[in-house]
DNA sequence: AGACTTTTTTTACAACGTGTCGGATAATCA
DNA sequence: TGATTATCCGACACGTTGTAAAAAAAGTCT
């Protein structure tokens, strides 16, 4: 994860913030989220722990804002993506999020993956519900007497959980492969018993 | 939550865990799961400290309890179902699981609804996943080229996440009416675009 | 290059939370 | 009632937190 910014900044805080995010995310590899402390992640980065609250006012702040950075590169990977490939049959918007998160893979699997890190969650299920919100066809729904905000829950809550056990079980799929799986399990057919 | 035991247990022991796991989903109403503390908990159940200690590691050991307690009512609740209404139409386990939520709202907004509490979630998702494996018709994906796994994925997220936003917006339909959009959305039409 | 600015480091501090003692007190059981 | 068991109390060592002031280091600018 990378930090985006216009106006130039010190090399100095550049640096300290990429070695914390970095500390940080190797030590959620190690360990479970509670035994994360300040301590540890100055230590790991080898920054003195002081510069730590120079830079963040807390842990929780800390993954506050690299959440924050997080929708951002999936917005423009989800954009991008949309740009180059003019055309190609499944969801290209999609596609974009899936190739994004495959080349961020460590990242992703530590903050999707493992345990705890709600607000990641939080985050991702907020862009999926506006995606899914904008996918849905409401008349259709209608007709069937499905509730539109049912049918949001619904979609978004498939899309971040699919994806999430995607990384969780090391992306054994394509991004292609998967995209297509979601095209095929949101055009539906009956493939599941009522009980 | 209650505690089902067969051998009879202290009152004591039973009174003092009962007040501590009140406290706990009290302060969960009310703050961060990480501002909650031993002290926290332990001054809201009107109990010593150190007492706490005699019954639990941590508050993790007492969330992993609760969450194991968790999962034997939920158990019980969806096999109970089955056994008191025969036919139903819908899902008979799925309308005992969302009438078991619905009975224990305040319990479930707190460790479904708000943030954290990944253990709940986990083990939620655990059932959910039994569950579709076993209703998923494997030789329909086979047909339409859909990975069983993908489809577990897909349908257990999109159950457990659908459940958890019903609650978080504090239960707008009735377990009946949740439980046959469920049915509907399982059974599948086409409701989403492609892009 | 040197002067100026900003960041990082160092050391220190008080407040709080944690987990664990041993012994006193109170509730339960038989 | 006497024995057992749970809870309470005071206390301890240790780690974490957040903040402060001043020195040292790195970056910026002309």
């Amino acid at each position: 994860m990378q930090e985006a910014e216009k106006t130039k900044i010190d090399p100095r805080v550049l640096r300290t913030r990429q070695l914390l995010k970095n500390a940080l995310v190797e030590l959620l590899e190690e360990m479970e989220p509670d035994k994360i402390t300040v301590n540890r992640i100055a230590t790991r980065a080898t920054i003195n722990r002081v510069t730590f609250y120079l830079h963040y006012r807390d842990i929780q702040d800390m993954m506050d804002k690299m959440a924050d950075e997080m929708v951002v590169e999936i917005q423009t990977a989800m954009t991008k993506k949309v740009e180059e490939k003019k055309t190609g049959g499944d969801d290209v918007i999609l596609l974009g999020l899936l190739e994004h998160i495959a080349a961020n893979a460590r990242f992703y699997k530590v903050i999707i993956g493992s345990r705890g890190l709600p607000i990641f969650h939080e985050r991702l299920r907020d862009i999926f519900v506006k995606k899914i919100n904008d996918g849905v066809t409401k008349h259709l729904l209608e007709e069937k007497g499905i509730q539109q905000d049912v049918a949001v829950w619904f979609g978004s809550a498939a899309m971040l959980g699919t994806i999430a056990s995607w990384v969780r079980n090391d992306m054994p799929y394509s991004p292609q492969f998967l995209a297509r799986q979601f095209a095929l399990l949101f055009r539906r057919e009956d493939m599941y018993e009522t009980d």
